[in-house]
DNA sequence: GTTGACCTTGACCTTAGGTCAGGGCCCACG
DNA sequence: CGTGGGCCCTGACCTAAGGTCAAGGTCAAC
C-alpha cells in the first residue's frame, strides 16, 4: 500500500496534463507532494485539491506567477487579486475586439487597408481611364499616407478629387505617367511640368498645406516619403516631379524638403 | 546622398520599434533592404510601405508566419486568410470572456470556487455550531467534488442537506469530528460508527449512489479521494470511515471501494 | 576630439506549457 | 523467467512576438 495518486491519476482527475502539473511544481505553485520508493510522486487529497484551485485560477486567466501566493493568502487579498485579473482580462478582451473590427475594415480584396471613399476615388481613376499600374501606386500613397500622416488623408483625397474634375490636368497626368519610359533627359519633361505647374498654380488654394502637418516634428520626412514614392524605380518621374517642384517654389508656393539624409 | 531612411525613422514611420523591424526581416516577412556604406539599412516607400502593411495585418492579430504570403497573395486568397484570421480572434475572444465568467464567480472571498448554494450549506453548517475545520474540511470536499464529479455535486449537496435535518445525525456528526483528538484504537470509535451506521440506514434512499457516477471508468477511484479527503492526517477520522463503511456494506449498501493503489 | 545618439550583431528572457530523448519501474502475458 | 507495453523520471529545446542586454561601429554636433 504505497498510497496515493500517480501524477497521471491526479491529472487525469484534475483534469490537466501531467506536464502542467510538473510545470506547476517547478514553478512552485503546488507543492511537491511526497514521492514513493520508486521516486514516483505520490498525491494525496490535499494535493489533488491544491492543484484543482491552481487549475481553477489559471484556467480564469490569472498568470501562474500569481497563483501560488493567491492561494496562500488571506480572503481580502484574494478578492482584490481577482479584481485586477478581472480588469486585465476585460482590459486584453477589448483590445481583441478593437483588432477583430480592424480586421474588419480590411475585408475589400487588394482595396483593403483604405477607407471606402478612397477606393471610390480608386475606382474613379480607373473609370477615367488611368493605367492600371498608375492606380495601383497612387493606392501605394494612400496606404502610406493614412499610415504616415492620417490626420491629412482627408484633404489628400479633396485634392486629388478636385484635380480629377479638371479635365486638362486629368489628360497632363496622364501624359505625365507616360513619361515613365521616356529618358530622363528628354527634353518634352521639362515642357510637361512647365505646364502642370501652370495648371496647378492657376488655382493655388488647391496646393494649400494642411495647417496640420505642420504640427508633427518630422512632417517633412514623411510628407516626403509619399509624396516621391515610386520616384525610385522612375528616374524619369522623378524628374518630372522635381521639375514641378522648383516651378512650385519659384512661384512662392511652401513645398515640403525632406531633410538631407 | 545616401538616400532612403534608416532603420529608427523607418520604424518611427511605420509606428513599429526597431526590433520589430528586425524581427520581421528575419522572419522574411519583410525583405532586408539595401545597406549604405556603413552597413546600415536605408529603406525606400516600397521598403516603408510593406512594413506598414505588415504591421497593419499584425496589429489586427495575423500571425507573423502568415503574413509575408499573405502579403504576396491575390486577393482570392488574402479575403479568405482574413476570413480564417477573423475566426480565430473571435474564437480566442469568446473564450477569453468565458474565463472573465469564471473568474467572476470566484470573487466570494475564500468561497470562491463554489456555486451558492454549496456556501449557503456551508453557512448552515457553521450556524448549527460545527467546528470551524470541520467547516473548512467540508469546504475542501465540495471543491474536490465539483472538480473530480461535477455531475454528482447537487446530489452530494442534497444528501448533506438531508442529514442536517437530523438533529440526531448532526449530533453524532459533531461527536464524530471530536474523535480526531481520540486514540484511533479508541474503543468509543467503534460504537459511533455502530450509532452513525444505523442512522444511516434508518432510511437507506439517502445513501443512494446517483446513477451518473457509474458512468465515469474510474468513478470508484474519484469518489475515493472525496470520501476519504482528510484522513491521513486524521488516523482516528480514517478508522471511524472505514467501520462505517464496513457496516454499510454488511448491510447491503453499494460503497465504492478504491481500486487497491 | 569627444560626447551622445544612432546603428550593427548576437545571445538570452518572457508565458504556459509541448515535444523529444534517454532511461527506470512495474504489471501482465507467454 | 523474460519481455513488451505503459507508466514514470529528468533535462533540453521549441513555440509567438518581440524585449533587454552586451559589445562594438558610425555619425553629426559642440
Amino acid at each position: 500500500m504505497t498510497g496515493g495518486l500517480t501524477i497521471g491519476q491526479a491529472a487525469a482527475f484534475a483534469g490537466v496534463t501531467i506536464k502542467t502539473v510538473r510545470h506547476y511544481h517547478r514553478l512552485g505553485l503546488v507543492a511537491e507532494p511526497e514521492r514513493d520508493g520508486s521516486g514516483y510522486r505520490r498525491y494525496r487529497s490535499a494535493d489533488l485539491l491544491r492543484l484543482v484551485q491552481a487549475r481553477t485560477l489559471a484556467g480564469a486567466g490569472v498568470p501562474l506567477a500569481e497563483i501560488g501566493d493567491l492561494l496562500d493568502a488571506d480572503p481580502v487579498r484574494f478578492t482584490a487579486a481577482l479584481d485586477d485579473v478581472d480588469r486585465r482580462l476585460t482590459e486584453r478582451i477589448e483590445d481583441l475586439i478593437a483588432r477583430r473590427d480592424t480586421l474588419r475594415r480590411l475585408d475589400q480584396g487588394d482595396r483593403a487597408l483604405l477607407p471606402d471613399r478612397a477606393c471610390a476615388l480608386l475606382d474613379r481613376l480607373t473609370a477615367l481611364g488611368f493605367a492600371a499600374d498608375y492606380v495601383d501606386t497612387q493606392r501605394e500613397a494612400m496606404v502610406l499616407t493614412r499610415a504616415l500622416i492620417p490626420e491629412i488623408l482627408d484633404s489628400f483625397l479633396s485634392r486629388l478629387e478636385d484635380w480629377l474634375g479638371d479635365p486638362e490636368f486629368v489628360e497632363l497626368t496622364k501624359q505625365g505617367w507616360d513619361a515613365k519610359s521616356w529618358d530622363p533627359e528628354d527634353p518634352r519633361i521639362e515642357e510637361l511640368a512647365a505646364a502642370m505647374a501652370g495648371r496647378l498654380l492657376a488655382d493655388p488654394a488647391r496646393l494649400a498645406m494642411p495647417a496640420e502637418v505642420r504640427r508633427r516634428p518630422d512632417a517633412d520626412a514623411r510628407y516626403g516619403v509619399i509624396d516621391h514614392h515610386g520616384e525610385d524605380r522612375e528616374p524619369s518621374l522623378a524628374r518630372l516631379n522635381t521639375l514641378i517642384e522648383a516651378h512650385l517654389r519659384a512661384a512662392g508656393v511652401d513645398v515640403p524638403r525632406p531633410p538631407h539624409q
